[in-house]
DNA sequence: TAATATTCGTGAATGAATTCACGACGTGCC
DNA sequence: GGCACGTCGTGAATTCATTCACGAATATTA
């Protein structure tokens, strides 16, 4: 048994991202600058050097300028970046500069608390469809938006143009929504259910796992470990 | 005849860790491993190998051996590892063996959510206690729990023996929230706030950015790459 | 018991990410 | 203009993480 890992996309090979592939590390930390750049433009600074935006993320300069370097130049030497710029060339690269359509799956707690998250909204991330399997929950009202039945997903998905699924639904329930989710055509899923969820080549799929996040914690706790920061 | 060289008498069977740096991405393992041996646990399986629990969860049985090797030798060659033991081995590193008393604070959607979250009680993290400054909601019962003044944290903290502190609140109220438990004692944060907050040395913050999760789904979509799984 | 099949544990090899170090370029001052 | 200084952009060096590959130990079968 041969497992070495297929390279099976030969049918449509995309044009991959143009250049080189870009680490999963730098892409996080493109949403670090992007955020540390909001901030700057608010109080008021027109350039900032890689040795200002690391200090400020506890990163180092040669880390900022490498990340950014992937994407183009676009410093001048001896000044730094042009705050505002740089963050509207982040914003276009993370995609941040449109809006997205987001579908809820999950009308519980989680995707209630995400339902009024304002970062989300504030990056352009509009949950715009909600969905439950639960019939005393369908038809009521959340926020402005009407719950629809999952069995409705794939016409809503059409509907609405909705290019993201967030799945907040208990781990037992969450591969069946994700499968429905890939069946209407979702290309990009972001999963809350603590459990690794499997989905076909050509979907992305992140899973925030709270609990992993505090079993770090309790991890440094009982061994008495140096913290290692964020 | 032992050919092998024998194991260094120094330290040949310490269970105690410290001696090598331990990556964060193997601690993210182990709580994956930790929850695919409770499943695997339940559907009886009374050993696993490298290989089973590799294609679970879509690793390697290298780093699956590699990283379980860090801690131990819990395998018997030619047969696996015994799932029930392990999970109590791997509990036990983790520090899931225990109860931990956390605190909560902001009582908003986030943290309301956070309170009713499954997991978190099933790994034995209880929140017993609910922080917030705002006046209308203080003294108020939530699930169970009447939320306090954030003014008496410190109290509370010694109190009820709170050991971790989960930090729910708007990002420009989120360094503040830190830093009351900071001086309170508490050695362990978790942060939800997009923002990254300053922490002393000797305090270990993890925060759970998921506009960051989100903006990663937004960038493979833009970009049309190629997904790369959680 | 002996022969064969598994699977662990781990040093070595490889690969990936980060940091270093320096040339190039731009600014600001005299 | 000329000089001193600051900062970017990037190949090279280094550090860190993953994978390979194989000996040792155990299980299984005849």
């Amino acid at each position: 048994m041969n497992s070495r890992r297929a390279k099976s996309d030969g049918d449509g090979d995309r044009p991959v991202i143009s250049r080189r592939r870009i680490s999963e590390s730098t892409i996080r930390r493109l949403s670090i600058y992007y955020r540390a750049l909001s901030a700057l433009e608010g109080e008021g600074y027109h350039t900032v050097s890689s040795k200002d935006l690391a200090r400020r993320e506890k990163l180092t300069p040669a880390q900022v300028r490498k990340d950014l370097s992937f994407f183009g130049s676009f410093g001048t030497r001896g000044l730094g970046y042009p705050t505002k710029e740089l963050k509207t060339r982040i914003a276009a690269i993370l995609g941040v500069d449109q809006t997205w359509n987001v579908g809820l799956i999950g009308a519980g707690n989680i995707g209630s608390a995400l339902v009024s998250y304002k970062e989300f909204q504030k990056q352009g991330f509009v949950i715009n469809a909600i969905f439950d399997n639960d019939q005393r929950k369908i038809g009521s009202n959340h926020k402005g938006i009407v719950i629809s039945d999952i069995k409705d997903l794939a016409a809503e998905v059409k509907k609405r143009n909705i290019q993201i699924v967030v799945i907040a639904v208990p781990a037992a329930a969450a591969q069946q929504a994700c499968d429905v989710a890939v069946e209407a055509g979702i290309k990009a899923i972001l999963n809350f259910a603590p459990i690794n969820l499997k989905v076909p080549n050509g979907v992305t799929l992140r899973t925030e796992n709270m609990a992993m996040e505090i079993e770090y914690l309790s991890f440094t706790l009982t061994n008495h470990m140096r913290p290692i920061p964020t």
